[in-house]
DNA sequence: GTCTATAGAAAGATAGAC
DNA sequence: GTCTATCTTTCTATAGAC
């Protein structure tokens, strides 16, 4: 038995991270299994011993997004809400986001990308938006807990990021990520 | 002379529209050139008496989508701005436009597709962008010209669209819906 | 200008050695 | 489990007839 268990499982997390990456970044097509498993330090037929096919490990990768809602979640020890939300904005509608200078969030850049795909991408998409929307619902009210502004504001950061990346002018891009940031800011203290 | 200018020119629409509808329905890679003119009619071979490459023809077909703009300003016609605005994010935050039985916005049906694309792409998606921000700004207010609250709304139009075909939860898709709709029409009343 | 036929490249998936 | 070699399909782009 050459290979341990925990040497296999070590693998996949590799393959599971660099896929990650290299499809939030260049989305479902333009990333080949070759690429995948370069990136990962392996070589093309080692992929199959760990996923059925590429449309499997897209979904895979995507729901390994989940994880990072937690260190999200762990950054917010002595902060306020209010706080923790407005730090979210700056973070998340910023250059260093849309420009890949930050870990990268698959809900902006694969938007459209996963709406072209089956069932299970789209199922994992969902699951990671529902996590993203309500750790914000949790930290925007404590009373008023029938109110729905959380998903707005998430549209509006995802569209905010990927207009930043689609669009070509850097002056518009500015005027999109600023606009977002203080829009959401505005509804953080109007919904209070 | 077999044929007139007029009939390539006609060809030529009838490619260009067919690969306006597919593109923004399927993405790029997702359309071959042989469905582009299968569905205009033709034969794989005529499309390089129009077009350089595929890569060209997708920026063309975007920048196709500017002449919809026109047509939604013509329909302003007795309407108030205020109503105009209502009816736009009723028409584009709606289940049909996200299940496609309502002519589709390329902004944002792909707005990832083409943050992977070429310099032309992007500058041809930024030209439809700002028409359409510019077209919103323009009935958002008459004196407040130094606000940029239009960003932030077309921001969330776009996104909450590509949430809606991205999600795989009919429920989810009516939540975010609904939320970019409310919260687009109290944007619009605070900025007055 | 449009057609059919085909060249050439890229990539997903499998086979078999180690 | 991971490797190299290869089968197979798909698709962009070109060539040449009409």
């Amino acid at each position: 038995m050459p290979y341990s268990s925990e040497h296999k499982q070590k693998s996949r997390d590799k393959i599971l991270d660099s896929a990650l990456k290299l499809f939030t970044h260049h989305g479902y097509d333009n990333v080949s299994i070759d690429q995948l498993m370069e990136h990962a330090g392996l070589t093309r037929g080692a992929f199959y011993a760990h996923f059925k096919n590429k449309s499997d490990i897209y979904a895979e990768a995507i729901l390994a997004a989940l994880k990072h809602g937690e260190t999200l979640l762990a950054q917010a020890d002595g902060t306020s809400n209010q706080q923790w939300l407005e730090e979210l904005f700056l973070t998340y509608l910023s250059h260093e986001h849309v420009n890949r200078q930050a870990p990268s969030c698959p809900l902006a850049f694969l938007a459209t990308d996963v709406a072209n795909r089956e069932a299970p991408a789209r199922k994992a998409y969902t699951a990671v938006y529902k996590k993203l929307n309500q750790l914000i619902k949790s930290k925007l009210m404590k009373d008023k807990l029938e109110d729905n502004t959380s998903f707005a504001i998430t549209a509006m950061m995802i569209g905010g990021v990927a207009l930043g990346r689609a669009l070509n002018e850097t002056e518009t891009v500015d005027q999109v990520l600023d606009s977002c940031r203080q829009t959401a800011m505005r509804l953080l203290v109007e919904s209070e």
